[in-house]
RNA sequence: GGCCCGUUGGUCAAGCGGUCAAGACAUCGCCCUUUCACGGCGAAGACAGGAGUUCGAUUCUCCUACGGGUCACCA
């Protein structure tokens, strides 16, 4: 027996921007494509043409690149099954339509908007519900000859899905299992606009069984309207596709409840999460995990492990709540795991606007700078000091862990001074034999004279590395520099 | 409001009739240590509630509560 292959298309509408739950829809399209040997396909759904964007199927083209999710087929690669732009395929949907009229599961509909928004007032107000599916079906079984007529004078028209009035239908999903509905629940939906274009969802049945996708995957805020896709399946007697339906994504609001993932939450879109200093590796992994669980329970897989273990029975149905600091997680684990010079190339930017034309040992600072950030935007917070000496407080050269006092601070600074001006070679190594070597004679602790040194050279409470990677990276005129204007703060303050 | 779906610690989640109910993030503590991180060790913290079915329910069924989705010539 043949395996009939496996196709998953993303079918995105050009809005401009990638929101997080499309790119995850996406992933798992790919991820359940790729794990069976199966094809993913690109389709471009832009029927309403009242939204389209400029330069918005370019996003979606580079998000897709950027984030290694590749398609086999396209709109611009091509494939045996195009056009896959909705809109270069417009011909095509009428005569289903009308298919459908002829065999009595569609028909002409001649109401005007109008009449159509003054039914949904009416509708919203009555407590009886009197038409529960929306539409009154005021023009659902006009005679041959009226519709006839009005399609001879050149009415507007639309063309409704005929849905039957009585019984349930049932559709099965892989996630949520097998779902039953009653038949008069279903609004007559619209196949087909006045202005001859499909709906989204007429056009994606069409388009979904003429591209042959075996699996449409998508967001749960579809579930509602799949029984009326199989029934629409039903009708042309093309073979139902299986469900895959995705839980939403949501945010947690400020003051407590949960909503649908939105501006309000932060970042919600891929640029934005970029923007934010994420890492495309760190997204793909963090959302491939919202909402799908691996059996093995590992947490951090590159893409080609995401497809290998990707399966559609961990897919849970519960909803999941986007989570930046497990977000942030990923990123310093990702950005950890680099070499560091892939570290030092994407701090260089930062470095670069920072520092001006500053010489400073840039791999010095990417080795204390890499385990330390979760993301790269941290950095100029982070070393600004290095730049130019802040003005501080001398408060900040006491410290009750050190048992360092301000009077101890400048006492450590005046004494440790002259061997720093007399250190030959500037090294790492020297400076640190150096410090611990005046520590050992004085039988103090590191930390009595590491502080004040840190403290003096940087300025700051919290310096990323300690001071004999601060005094290296500064360089030996820069640090006595610091040093002097430490011990003169310190002698002002305590009245010398 | 009608219909549909969901509900395991703060968050993501494993579990698919018998477990002292995994693990990760976050939180807190300890260790390492010249601050901060990294790393190591540890702590606290959950089956929404109620009925059934069963020798036995987190797991199966029903009800309630809460949360979410959907009700367009938008996708």
């Amino acid at each position: 027996m043949a395996v009939k292959e496996v196709r998953t298309r993303f079918a995105p509408s050009p809005t401009g921007f990638m929101h997080v739950g499309n790119l995850r829809t996406a992933l798992y399209e790919y991820l359940i494509a790729k794990s069976q040997g199966g094809k993913f396909i690109l389709r471009i759904e832009d029927t309403d043409q009242e939204r389209l964007v400029e330069g918005a199927t370019q996003v979606i083209y580079d998000t897709l690149a950027k984030v290694s999710i590749i398609h086999d087929e396209g709109p611009d690669i091509g494939g045996p099954f195009g056009p896959y732009v909705q809109s270069e395929r417009l011909s095509l949907y009428k005569p289903y339509a009308i298919e459908l009229v002829e065999k009595e599961h569609a028909y002409y509909c001649f109401c005007t908007k109008e009449r159509l928004d003054s039914l949904r007032i009416s509708n919203s107000d009555a407590e009886d519900n009197s038409f529960p599916a929306g539409y009154d079906r005021h023009c659902r079984d006009f005679s041959k000859d009226e519709i006839s007529n009005k399609l001879a004078m050149n009415s507007p028209y639309i063309i409704r899905q005929k849905m039957p009035l009585s019984g349930k239908t049932t559709f099965n999903d892989a996630v949520y299992g097998s779902i039953t509905v009653d038949n008069d629940e279903l609004e007559d939906q619209v196949l087909l606009k006045s202005d001859g274009f499909p709906t989204y969802n007429f056009a994606n049945v069409v388009d979904d069984h003429l591209m042959k996708i075996s699996h449409v995957i998508r967001g749960s805020e579809y579930l509602s309207s799949a029984p009326k896709y199989n029934l629409l399946y039903e009708a042309f007697g093309w073979e139902i596709p299986l469900y895959v339906h995705l839980s939403l994504i949501q945010g947690k609001n400020p003051d407590g409840t949960v909503s649908k993932l939105s501006k309000r939450h932060g970042a919600t879109s891929f640029e934005d999460l970029l923007n934010d200093g994420y890492l495309t590796e760190a997204i793909i992994n963090y959302i491939a995990l919202l909402g799908w669980c691996p059996k093995e329970n590992i947490e951090v897989m590159s893409m080609s492990e995401l497809i290998s273990l990707f399966s559609i029975d961990g897919i849970s149905k519960s909803p999941a709540i986007f989570d930046y600091d497990k977000l942030r997680w990923f990123n310093a684990e990702y950005i950890r795991a680099m070499p560091i010079l892939d570290f030092q190339n994407r701090a260089l930017p930062y470095y670069k606007e920072l520092f001006g034309d500053m010489l400073l040992d840039y791999e010095k600072i990417s080795e204390i700078l890499q385990p330390r950030i979760t993301q790269f935007t941290q950095i100029p917070a982070m070393i600004s000091f290095l730049k130019e000496l802040p003005t501080y407080s001398s408060e900040f050269y006491i410290h009750k862990k050190m048992k360092t006092t301000k009077e101890s601070s400048l006492e450590k600074l005046k004494e440790i001074l002259p061997n720093i001006v007399s250190l030959a070679d500037w090294s790492q190594q020297n400076i640190h034999d150096m410090l611990i070597k005046f520590a050992i004679d004085k039988e103090i602790k590191n930390g009595q004279i590491m502080w004040p040194v840190r403290t003096a050279i940087s300025g700051v409470e919290v310096t990323p590395g300690g001071a004999v990677e601060i005094l290296t990276i500064l360089g030996k005129e820069e640090s006595i520099r610091r040093i002097n204007m430490g011990i003169k703060l310190l002698e002002d303050e305590l009245e010398y």
